[in-house]
DNA sequence: TGTCTACTAGACAGACCTGTCTGTATGCCG
DNA sequence: CGGCATACAGACAGGTCTGTCTAGTAGACA
């Protein structure tokens, strides 16, 4: 569980002991919750002392940010290691992403829902940073379509959106045994019969 | 937003105290989140005492097992009060409840789910709660979808239910103006475009 | 050696949390 | 009238939270 945080912020520049609080922040923040977990857990579980923390984060809620930004930037690794395909490909190869994170042993569900949950006010930045990753991989979506061909990529995109956060719902809350199969079965479904099997 | 819950728990022999608790943890709690607010906010704009509410909750956590059991009656409420319809005409207006919902002003998106978020453990109480509430739906679009004629209603349902979820989800966090066309696009879609327009 | 930087250790204030407890007021029923 | 149930008011204990502050330590570099 601890594992696809170990391999860190790349840019190494970066003092060790921010790194060690965003590491253990990420861990513990997805693994139990925003508000369930304190400052003090988190210095104590990252060797750090209270200063240091408020040196890097001004305040928690900098740290929920950043994390926020942290499981972004760890999505997005997801996908450039997919590689080149083709547009269609590409777009199951996303969605089966899914899959491959609800087979992880620490699963629960989508960093990203489950901290817009925790956030009632649209304009915090905590919210906000939420929104810059989702318009981010709407637009990518929406690029994939058109390359596809698909005659209407903004809406493609809207449902498709829609239907990986549902599959990103029914992966933690349901745990359907085939999963897999109902991923394709739903994307292709949206995408047009016409699918490459 | 208050008004929704003004119509209270019908076991009318209930004691009005328990009832002012939990219609307006309720209101408070899907407003602003559980883990948020706190039992002293709760029996103050109650306007009770904290004895009497530890009389009918005898731990936070039942009280929020009790306003999830509470979403669940009004939520089904609300689809009782859709009247009869054949089946795929009732699957269409129970998905333009989302959009409904979305309408009114304080709407922050799905109870359950954004519950769900602050219980990590899938075996607490409330997690179960949800869970039935869960399981009840999909039971019901999956008779709706039988009687349909669909030759696959438990994967049918399976579908409609991601798509669902996702649409409970754009509709909060990305708000697109035209939801209700993106709902009907979205459930026709995946039960087949042979619809009744 | 002296100094600067980054860090550790931990006390502390002030707020808020859940849950318990004591005491009081009100109304119903016999 | 007495007895009992229900509810209110609020102090209190014990814990946790965020955020500040003081004091001390280890290494780099001149």
């Amino acid at each position: 569980m601890a594992d696809h945080t170990a391999d860190i912020t790349d840019t190494g520049r970066e003092s060790s002991a921010r790194n060690r609080i965003l590491d253990t922040a990420t861990t513990l923040f997805y693994a139990e919750g925003v508000h369930t977990v304190g400052i003090d857990r988190i210095i104590a579980e990252a060797g750090v002392a209270k200063a240091t923390f408020y040196k890097y984060f001004p305040a928690k809620d900098e740290l929920v940010r950043a994390y926020v930004q942290n499981q972004s930037r760890l999505g997005r690794a997801a996908i450039d290691r997919i590689g080149k395909r083709p547009a269609r490909a590409m777009i199951l190869a996303i969605f089966d992403l899914v899959a491959d994170a609800a087979a992880q042993p620490g699963y629960r569900g989508c960093p990203f829902l489950n901290a817009a949950a925790e956030y009632p006010d649209p304009g915090h930045p905590v919210r906000q940073a939420i929104g810059e990753h989702r318009s981010w991989k709407h637009d990518l979506l929406c690029s994939l379509l058109a390359a596809d061909g698909n005659p209407d990529p903004e809406t493609a995109a809207d449902i498709l959106t829609v239907a990986g956060d549902g599959l990103l719902i029914a992966s933690h809350l349901d745990k359907p045994a085939n999963l897999r199969q109902l991923i394709r079965e739903t994307v292709l479904q949206i995408m047009g019969s016409s699918a490459g099997r």
